[in-house]
DNA sequence: CGGACTATTGAGACTCCTCAACTAACGTGG
DNA sequence: CCACGTTAGTTGAGGAGTCTCAATAGTCCG
């Protein structure tokens, strides 16, 4: 696996089997990116920016898991994403940050000027291309959050994040899709994935825990989750 | 007004007074995509393409309003987002489209080759950087429709949908936010709106109702909403 | 080890969804 | 141009699910 800077996306314009995300970037550009990047190491629930400030820089996750959210007036906030290693961080709107970004877990970042980083489009179109794919990529993936958030049930929300969760993290490892692998990572606290899904934290744990009851998960601990009756989570997972 | 293929987003690198959208195209790029692309002119009702099937053009729309839907199982159909003029169609995923889309009034787009469109990218790098800001400007909305499907109660969303449908219509003409223009026009019917609010349209139905009760709103017709108390509305619309 | 945060579980209220009937508008074809 | 059929929209009653408020147990961090 690499360490240096790398974007992950399945790319809009050719066909691929099964729609696995790929590493886009050439030996070449990663070097490159890396020579114009500063790297920062994220301690433990650092905020990278806040919503609002000055967007001078793009970022993009080598190691860690990070949540970005918006804060709404009431003091609550509003998990938008969770973003892993590949992941494109930064999103503005008129030279600020629309979203805050967190670090669940310690992280490592590789900033990038946005000013150098737009130079750099001019010589090397391939580069901007691949950024390119990477938003479309989230756009997708922004559309599919829709469809999840939208529907009613809490148990059918948690089953789609559990299983988009497992495609992301099985992504480009070795694990055979029929097998291993059932236990995925949480990250990220309860709370979080309520806000994420659009559900209080007090109606997922009960979600949670009918899952339980009725034998589809078990959780060893609170930052894992066993997936044991796979099938009857995908049944809860299909959108209708 | 242009006539030609347009986009218009709100650039993410620099700064702007409050928001506004802006045409990115140069004319000279305007005539070059005007030389690669084909225009078609839809009816109503006409499909433009079906998710699923081979994407080999992105589309811009010109004059009319389309909807994006994703068709569920059920036959149901969620609406993703609904197109204006300098709007984007085409998201796809491995060379395939994600969305289908529908013309809701007589529409004129302009279809481009995606082959000729990333040669063009190769030659002219601020074209590529004129769609990259205005895939993150798509980005940037399906995130605030995130936060407004998020919420529970069936006005405040439909609240945030009319303040959002008529920033979208205000942009670029000369209206004074403090005045006029509180007639909005709705091409997509009371199902497609509660479609894309994830709200049956029955509840929808109670809500603009109470809402007309209250004298916020009025219909004139099905296609036309006036505001009558424009602070009531914004407070609804305000999320949490 | 103590304190603050996270998670679980319960009871009640509230809102939206489902099913159903009915009215209004559209547009299709004669 | 009008009549008809289909689709869109309204309104009602009942039920399902989540939200709120509240109390308690469990974790994590300093």
């Amino acid at each position: 696996m690499t360490s240096g800077p790398s974007i992950r996306a399945v790319p809009f314009d050719y066909l691929w089997p099964s729609g696995v995300a790929t590493e886009l970037l050439t030996d070449h550009q990663r070097r490159h990116l890396e020579s114009i990047a500063t790297v920062r190491l994220l301690p433990v629930r650092t905020v990278l920016f806040k919503a609002g400030a000055p967007a001078d820089a793009i970022f993009m996750i080598s190691r860690g898991v990070t949540k970005s959210y918006r804060e709404l007036r009431s003091g609550k906030q509003r998990v938008m994403a969770f973003m892993f290693p590949s992941d494109l961080l930064g999103l503005a709107e008129g030279g600020h940050y629309v979203n805050s970004v967190q670090a669940l877990t310690p992280a490592t970042v590789y900033s990038i000027p946005v000013a150098a980083l737009k130079e750099s489009f001019r010589r090397d179109f391939a580069l901007q291309f691949n950024f390119l794919c990477k938003v479309t990529h989230e756009l997708r993936q922004a559309q599919r959050q829709l469809i999840s958030i939208g529907r009613r049930d809490a148990s059918g929300k948690f089953a789609t994040f559990l299983e988009t969760l497992q495609r992301n993290t099985t992504l480009g490892t070795d694990a055979a899709p029929g097998n291993g692998a059932r236990q995925i990572w949480l990250p990220m606290t309860r709370m979080d994935i309520a806000n994420y899904l659009g559900l209080t934290h007090e109606t997922l744990s009960r979600a949670a825990s009918r899952l339980v009851r009725q034998g589809v998960l078990g959780f060893p601990d609170r930052h894992h989750v066993q997936i044991l009756d796979s099938a009857r989570l995908h049944k809860l997972a299909d959108p209708l």
